[in-house]
DNA sequence: ACACTATATAAGGATATGTTTATGTTAACA
DNA sequence: TGTTAACATAAACATATCCTTATATAGTGT
C-alpha cells in the first residue's frame, strides 16, 4: 500500500505530468491535443501518459484513431486521489504560468470531434470539470 | 509553483520517505531513532531527510548532538501540505505493513531525553500527532 | 490499395536517484 | 584531553528517469 501510494505521488511529482493532470482536470484530451497544447513531442506525451496510466491516475478511451484520456474518477476507491484533487485544480497562478498552453488549448478545433463523440458514446460524456471559479 | 508542487509530491513519492513521513506524523524523531526504527544505514536516513527538508516537508531542531525532525506544520501557507495530510496518516493497513518498525519504535528509550527536551524548549513541544483513531 | 493521421515502441544518451562504504565534523563527557 | 555519539558529506556504483530521434502499427478516408 505504501509502495502504491508512493507510486501515485511519484507519477504526479513531475512538472510535465502535473501539468497534464491539470489540463485533464479541465477537459478530456487526446495525445495529439496534449502534444499541441503543451508544444511537446508526441513520444514525450505518450510516455508520460503511460506513467500516469500505470499509476491509475487516468483512464483512456479510444475514439477513431485517437486516444482520449481523462482523470480516473475513482482511484483506489477514492482513497488516494481524493486528497490530491486540490493539487490538480487549475489555480489563477496556474493560468498565468500556463498562459501559452491555455491559449493553445482554446485554439483547438474540437467542435466536430466532440459532436462525433456525443454520437459515439453519449453516456460517457459527463465532463470531469473541476475548474476553480475565481 | 507547479515545479514547487511537483517537488513536494516527488519528495513524498518514494517508499522510504513516505514511511518516514508516516512515522513523523506519530512523533518527532531524530536521525539515530529513525535509523533504529527503520533498520537502515545512517547516511541513507540523513540523505532522505535532506530531500524532505529541501521540499519544506519537515523542520529540524537541534538538541544536544541530536537532530530532531517533525512535519512542517505550515508548508506553503498550508496550500500544499493540507491535501497531503491524509496520505501521511498511519492507517491500520500501515500498522500491519510496518509492524516490525512500529515495534522498534515502541522499544525506543526516550523517556529521559523527552524530559530533557521539555526543560530545553517547553513552548515547542506541542506534539504533531495525527494518528487516525480506529 | 494507397496515403495520411494518431499513436506506440525502440534505441540511445545525458542526467538524476537511491544506496553503500568510507571519512569528516561537532558536541558531550569522562 | 581523549573518546565516543550523532550526524553530515564524499565517492562510487547500479539503476532509473526524461528526453530525442527513428521506426513500427493501426485505423481512416480516398
Amino acid at each position: 500500500m505504501i509502495k502504491q501510494t508512493a507510486k501515485v505521488l511519484k507519477a504526479m511529482g513531475e512538472p510535465t505530468r502535473l501539468t497534464i493532470m491539470k489540463f485533464l482536470s479541465l477537459q478530456e484530451l487526446c495525445i495529439c491535443e496534449l502534444t499541441a497544447v503543451l508544444n511537446m513531442s508526441q513520444p514525450r506525451v505518450s510516455q508520460h501518459m503511460k506513467v500516469l496510466k500505470d499509476a491509475d491516475l487516468v483512464t483512456e478511451r479510444r475514439f477513431k484513431q485517437k486516444n482520449y484520456f481523462r482523470i480516473n474518477p475513482r482511484v483506489m476507491d477514492g482513497f488516494i486521489i481524493e486528497p490530491l484533487r486540490k493539487l490538480i485544480l487549475v489555480t489563477p497562478e496556474d493560468m498565468l504560468e500556463l498562459a501559452e498552453e491555455v491559449k493553445r488549448l482554446g485554439a483547438l478545433d474540437r467542435n466536430r470531434e466532440v459532436q462525433d463523440c456525443i454520437n459515439d458514446c453519449r453516456e460517457d460524456l459527463t465532463p470531469t470539470r473541476m475548474v476553480k471559479i475565481v
